[in-house]
DNA sequence: ATTATATTTTAGACTAGCCTAAATTTTATT
DNA sequence: AATAAAATTTAGGCTAGTCTAAAATATAAT
């Protein structure tokens, strides 16, 4: 088993190539890891040796299929904790990160299986983001950003890009839920700002900032739309 | 907030304390934290200057009340995730142990208090051990070991001594469980074996190292006993 | 193509927690 | 009370993970 240090380096050179391409520099994971690139280099050569990171002086890194398998497993562990402080205990979407940054470390096999058990087995965890299964496999979510979407267009609301506490406050006070369907009512063309109806409601403004942090998936076209 | 380690030292001090009075040596703590004498010196030097034991050279270590509350704090932990374990995610009692030693030291006040609230607030872990309130108060238990009692006393049991797996796998497959009566039919003088009944039922032989690990009640006296 | 800048690695040092071996103190025994 | 035995502490060293400062390499700019 691995170091609770270790799975973090892990995780976060996951979530940084996952969000910045296929190679992942020393100074990238430094910020990431709140460290320094020192710190750095010295975990990469211990990562290397265990078989979790491609690695060559200077080159960057990439994950093994091990190393993947390993970051999978504890986003997993993550997700389904998330899941479970929500649904069972009453936490709110913005709470349950600290939390589930602990018990991501777990180890116990029969817990992690018990517990999704318990939660009938979630396909996303509160925020939207896909629970990788047991083998490590990810659902992709085939979401954007609400951004990208134009007037009239109706989409339903399927996770959210920024996860910080204020984000998510503030789409609670919105009324800006998973699940809900969103109407794109008009583009303000200066600053792309958008106003949108939550579930056919009175419409309301939301930032282009606050758009790119929304996703969504456009709803299924109606059989007297125009396209097929 | 102390490292896993601290709080590990400062549980095993307070366990050793409770089992074998008032002050511990340097070589129990050892022995319990399966490590050598002279780390538990080092260790003692810092709990001490963290103001968590009361430790003079040679002399043996005692609890501070800061010490024990913390203490008391990761037992309720411990207790109340086992219960969690048992109760909700179908674990066995003698397999919760070790995902509790990871369990307890989880830092949140909300996830405990919310974990006591979905278990609707228990007094006894899955074992019978009381679980320590929030302010650190302990329930002492009136439990005294069956191996006390003669012939004719009826129990209720309450809770084990031994907590290992093989001794509670025993326990099961006997059908001796918390919350059983259990009557003593007759003890054999040469080895102070017993005959009991569960729950009134036909009478099983138990050993006197099984009775010295089984926490009972003597039941109230009915209305026509002798005794008030 | 050379130089300047940015990035990364190495060197050496620090803390937490652990170890062995030796020294010290306490306790038990005569 | 003196000595033997046991318990405890100190001294010094190890690993994991961190740091700063300096050296090495890669990238960008002329």
């Amino acid at each position: 088993m691995q170091s609770f240090t270790e799975e973090n380096y892990i995780k976060a050179i996951y979530k940084l190539i996952e969000a910045n391409g296929n190679t992942v520099s020393t100074n990238s994971i430094a910020e990431k890891m709140n460290t320094k690139a020192a710190s750095v280099t010295d975990m990469l050569k211990k990562l290397y040796t265990k078989k979790l990171i491609n690695y060559k002086k200077y080159q960057g890194v990439t994950l093994t299929t091990k190393g993947e398998k390993t970051a999978l497993n504890i986003i997993r562990k993550h997700r389904l904790w998330e899941m479970f402080l929500v649904e069972k205990l009453d936490f709110k979407w913005d709470e349950v990160h600290d939390v589930a940054e602990q018990l991501e470390h777990i180890d116990s096999d029969k817990l992690i299986e018990q517990i999704d058990k318990f939660l009938n087995y979630p396909k996303v965890d509160p925020h939207g983001d896909p629970i990788p299964d047991a083998k490590g496999k990810l659902n992709v979510t085939k979401s954007q950003v609400l951004s990208k979407f134009n007037k009239n267009d109706v989409c339903v609301m399927t996770g959210v890009v920024d996860h910080s506490p204020s984000f998510l406050q503030y789409l609670d006070k919105s009324g800006i839920n998973l699940g809900i369907e969103i109407q794109i009512k008009d583009v303000v063309l200066f600053d792309r700002s958008l106003q949108i109806t939550i579930n056919k409601n009175t419409a309301i403004f939301i930032s282009n900032e606050v758009a790119k942090n929304i996703l969504v998936i456009k709803k299924n076209y109606k059989k007297n739309s125009l396209k097929v």
